[in-house]
DNA sequence: TATGAATGAGAGTTCATTCAT
DNA sequence: AATGAATGAACTCTCATTCAT
């Protein structure tokens, strides 16, 4: 990588890095173009040099994060294990990507329902979580979870992290590890095969 | 009620209306008083007789709303029944209020963790609910529910018809009686005690 | 008077008296017709029964003023007197009810050059000081004032008048009997025969 | 001055230029932002990169206005001259600087006294006057002018050359010479020790 | 590639005035 | 005569986007 795509690189990450944070603490609409230029130490047109509009920096920004919590979602699986243990693998790597960090996940669930968000990015965005998906179509297949629909099944264990990283992240309630532990049997026992 | 009364109670009411209605779609800041003041047939100098600002607006929107699912979760709730049967009383009630109610439901998933709601009304609005804390409570107490914190399983149980509404409403993704069944049965599996 | 007749010279009194209160201190923009009639204890409405608009009510109110100032000008005019003595009686009757009305004087003043009372109502007011302009011309007939255009001593007499009083009311320096002599003996002197 | 920064002041010149004009004729609440920047050429917007408000506007109007007013009346000052003699020509410095500029007289005069120049504003440009006030100091203490408060004799002597500027821009009455001398002296004779 | 001054449509809000009661 | 809810035109100001440099 030479020096001009570098810092086209920092410029381009910086931007969608201000835009994060200032998006989180004063919505989008509260976050203008020119404050999410300066918090970037680019001038107000450069934006628009990388993203055609803000709704594009958006999508990108959303997709971008996206990316990164699948990345982390399936980080270190381990094939060798329990099925039961890169279950809670798995859930840990979410909870553990959300919790660490804050804005990224303010940020997706203030834009997940959003009408910000066009459906069909939001589609695109599935593939990060397939493998996961296949894992759980696969417990269900061998009985170890119980019969149920896979994309309700997929649409409640999602709930359930989110549910519990909010607590600790918008309602500022300290998730300890008895805590935690607590959630992901709660999780475990809600779809595993009786 | 006289008239006169009447009258003033239909033109909030209809404002109120309109502005879900807009919101739902569009967005807070996707609509326009002007839009709101149009879709209600008033003027647009009329909102501001009932609202102080656009935000006051979105908040009472918000409070009503909260308040009409409150008693929507509550209703007709049998203390004569098991306390399973009422637990899963509590969860249809809540889940048909949504599917019933789709864009109050958007709505207030769009607003519950945006920055446009403070914190001290998303705070005076848990009264609504105090009943069903108390049952969670009184079943973990009793020994019919698992040993959980209570906030945390608050947060579970609401995440879960969240979940399953959301499938439904957001994804176009039917649920049918037989979905709706493995999901409070997963449900009551998350808590229930071993 | 009947009480009927009474009521309507309150009411119409009474929204005068807020309009100039208000206005003094926010100016005629600043001073919306709500805050008159919550002021004057009446209903925005009913300021329409007194006044064709808030520019009427302004030009009565200045109209009024300026005819209150010309009576207080011309109070207790004693023809027996010197004619010096009756000159430092004007300048004091004048300098009196400015510091007795600062209200009065203020809005006299914010109005006095402003586009907002027209030519033509300034005009109509000339008639409350006309005793004062003969009382002027005849001491330069006499010869005990000096030969000076008429209007040009008159406004010099006024503008010397005007200029004391702002001192005190606009820039709150205390005008002692010390002071007011200094400024009353220089306008004798700026205009009196050599 | 390179071509750039020529544009930039043009450009603000040319707003506060605009503001100077429809605000006489108009009034302050009379001139909407969107007849500024029509008649300044201008796009709305533009105001606001460089002024904060349309208040920031006025003030900075005003305080332009009290700088070049401060200017013309110390022109030329030669302390070689009589005292009386430099007297006289600062009178005169003043005078036609307002009959030369009558657009800024006239709003100097509408915002001199109104709520909408903030007192902070009005004292800091007392600063331009300075020197004057120093020499009429000298003067009493020279006992060529009379004994006198200086804060008032200040006041009478710029209320003198307001009232006579006054009566030609505002009354459309013409000041001949033979009658900008009566005012001179009658203003000398105000001053001047016995 | 990068800049940032300039644009102008459109936002939220105010308020003089009206009119049904 | 008196009310005050309702009106809607007009206001100040913002901000996504453009474009000459």
């Amino acid at each position: 990588m030479n020096i001009q795509l570098m810092k086209v690189v920092d410029k381009k990450a910086a931007v969608l890095n201000a835009a994060l944070e200032l998006i989180v603490e004063n919505g989008f609409h509260g976050t203008p173009m020119s404050k999410v230029a300066k918090q970037a130490n680019v001038a107000a047109g450069t934006i628009y040099h990388y993203f055609e509009s803000k709704e594009e920096m958006i999508d990108t920004l959303y997709t971008t994060l996206k990316e990164e919590m699948g990345n982390a979602l399936l980080r270190d699986d381990d094939t060798s294990l329990d099925y039961k243990e890169r279950f809670y693998a798995f859930w840990q790597n979410l909870f553990l990507y959300f919790t660490q960090n804050p804005k990224e996940f303010v940020f997706l669930e203030q834009y997940a329902n959003s009408p910000l968000i066009s459906k069909s990015i939001k589609e695109d965005n599935v593939k990060h979580y397939l493998p996961v998906i296949q894992f759980l179509e696969e417990g269900i297949k061998l009985g170890i979870l119980r019969e149920m629909d896979s994309k309700l099944m997929t649409s409640l264990l999602y709930g359930n992290i989110i549910s519990t990283a909010k607590l600790q992240l918008v309602e500022d309630y300290q998730i300890s590890p008895e805590l935690m532990n607590q959630a992901i049997n709660s999780c475990w026992d809600s779809v595993k095969a009786n």
